[in-house]
RNA sequence: GGGUCACUAGCUCAAUGGUAGAGCACACGCCUCUUAAGCGUUAGGUUAUGGGUUCGAAUCCCCUGUGACCCA
């Protein structure tokens, strides 16, 4: 007789074995199917296919074909089988533009085609040469008279059942997002999103470089992971015998450039926190980030609001969005306000005098949530900014702005600290805290301090997180939806 | 952390203590047609795991696991 243990992980192992079950009959299935084709001399895996059109032009370019008229038009087109009718006699076939059908006359189609068709299956992609023409029921059609296998799929892609009704699609979040592959074959919504993050970030890049700035990558692997406050993660290089930090912030080395005499400069690039997860928070995230000489953070304000202004109307068509229901209307002149003065607005007291913890813990708790309309903030507490320059007019406050749009931080940005005696205090302050055990407190890289000490020119930086800009401009209410593959907790 | 609910075929769900079933998917056949096509026939289950009550448990009770929702 087993003991339960052993009974147990037997259990467990079966299970596993059950749910592969099933697609793995289905897979046999195809596996002999895939045996058949070899065995008729055909190439289930080719190497290229060409085609005539994609399925949106032809579409467009027959759009006025009346129903029942057929063409003598000959066609190519290539895709991946979604759906199937009536014994094979309709396929629906999509390439990244869209559907058409092919229709599948089985008596007037040669022997060769009549091997084909019935080791296909949904999930294949094949090739179709055919005369195009419109069915009486309306649906432009491609009447093929050559079928080429390009690929044979050997497990099925998933489906929804709605009471009798069948169609592509995912149940489950989480499997949408740790196969994006198939979240990316059966709904249009996250390759919709993923294509407008390319064209946000593609449009960044040719806003700043129109306006002069140069993009240069710095490093990811870093001594010191600098530059803000956040846990880094730690990796090891084998041959110096170190450890190494992935950055936490682009700032440190981007202001190397400055004091290395670029004047404006930008790294669009991925910095990693060691930090939890949730709908706003992933451990690795874009962030663009921006420097300028002889600017300060009023210019870095009016670069946020025409880049964001531009950014929207270059990719949503307009300036004001709707996100989750809300209006945001982003074209009108965006409301500034110091920190204290928003406290006093929304919380009905005057902090000016209180200790800093309680400043940003009322901020946070207070004020946020109401800062729906992009408005800048400024002017932070001086302990919580080691990077940026004091107030021209008030020294326990600093030159500083956060962005809030929709309740949530999307910018930072200073007046970029250029006095390296200063620097050097604060950045030890907040060395000495982090050895009390403050995680989160800033490092102090040294070499970046003697760069300092060489000279650095009055500097405006600008920080901008990407992943929720793409959030807000394409409707998306988790930050899972605009990264093609969010961290994951392993299954 | 506390509470509620759920877990049955690959998927969506029935079966209220007495023979585990349907639709869809898959396979095979019919139909020269479709937009969820239609018709027919197979096949598919240790009812999440472990234990208990009972002549008899998917069903009642307990443990564990997973998930959803609510509260803190």
């Amino acid at each position: 007789m087993l003991d339960a243990r052993y009974n147990n992980e037997m259990t467990t192992k079966e299970q596993q074995t059950d749910q592969a079950h099933e697609s793995s009959r289905i897979r046999n299935q195809r596996l002999q199917k895939l045996e058949k084709i070899i065995s008729l001399g055909l190439d289930p895996y080719p190497y290229k296919f060409k085609r005539t059109h994609k399925n949106s032009e032809l579409q467009v370019k027959y759009k006025d074909l009346a129903n029942s008229q057929e063409t003598q038009d000959i066609v190519i087109i290539s895709g991946r089988i979604h759906n199937e009718r009536n014994d094979w006699m309709f396929i629906d076939l999509y390439d990244d533009t869209g559907k058409m059908q092919i229709y599948c006359d089985k008596e007037k189609l040669d022997k060769s085609l009549l091997e084909i068709l019935p080791l296909l299956d949904k999930g294949d992609f094949i090739g179709a040469k055919g005369t195009v023409f419109r069915t009486p029921r309306g649906e432009l059609s491609i009447k093929a008279k050559e079928i080429t296998i390009l690929c044979k799929s050997l497990l099925p892609l998933p489906e929804i059942i709605e009471g009798k009704k069948r169609h592509l699609g995912i149940h489950d979040i989480e499997t949408r997002y740790r196969q994006r592959y198939l979240d990316l074959i059966v709904n249009p919504t996250p390759k919709e999103t993923l294509k407008k993050r390319a064209k946000i970030t593609s449009e960044i890049r040719n806003y700043l470089d129109a306006k002069g700035y140069l993009e240069i990558d710095t490093p990811v692997l870093q001594v010191e992971a600098g530059g803000a406050e956040a846990r880094p993660f730690i990796t090891h290089h084998n041959a110096l015998g170190i450890d190494l930090y992935l950055r936490i912030a682009t700032e440190l080395h981007l202001k190397r450039l400055i004091i290395g005499g670029f004047e404006k400069v930008y790294e669009l690039g991925r910095v990693f926190r060691n930090e939890g997860i949730s709908t706003k928070h992933n451990p690795e995230f874009t962030m663009l980030e921006l420097y300028e000489a002889y600017s300060d953070y009023n210019d870095m304000m009016d670069l946020t609001e025409d880049l964001v202004k531009n950014l929207s109307k270059m990719t949503c068509g307009t300036s004001q969005i709707e996100y989750q229901g809300k209006i945001i209307d982003l074209g009108k002149p965006w409301k500034k306000a110091s920190m204290i003065d928003l406290i006093k607005e929304y919380a009905n007291v005057d902090l000016s005098s209180e200790p800093v913890e309680k400043i940003i813990g009322i901020f946070e708790e207070k004020v946020e949530k109401h800062l729906v309309q992009p408005t800048f903030v400024t002017d932070f507490p001086l302990e919580i900014s080691p990077l940026a320059k004091k107030h021209r007019s008030n020294n326990r406050l600093v030159e500083r702005f956060e962005l809030y749009i929709n309740g949530w931080e999307f910018a930072n940005s200073f007046s970029e600290l250029t006095d390296p005696i200063d620097q050097r205090n604060r950045l030890t302050e907040q060395s000495r805290k982090k050895a009390q055990g403050d995680h989160e407190a800033h490092s102090l890289d040294i070499d970046f301090i003697t760069a300092m000490e060489y000279g650095m020119p009055p500097t405006g930086g600008l920080g901008i997180g990407i992943d929720r800009l793409v959030m807000l401009l394409t409707n998306s209410a988790s930050i899972r939806d605009v990264i093609a593959f969010p961290t994951m907790k392993p299954v």
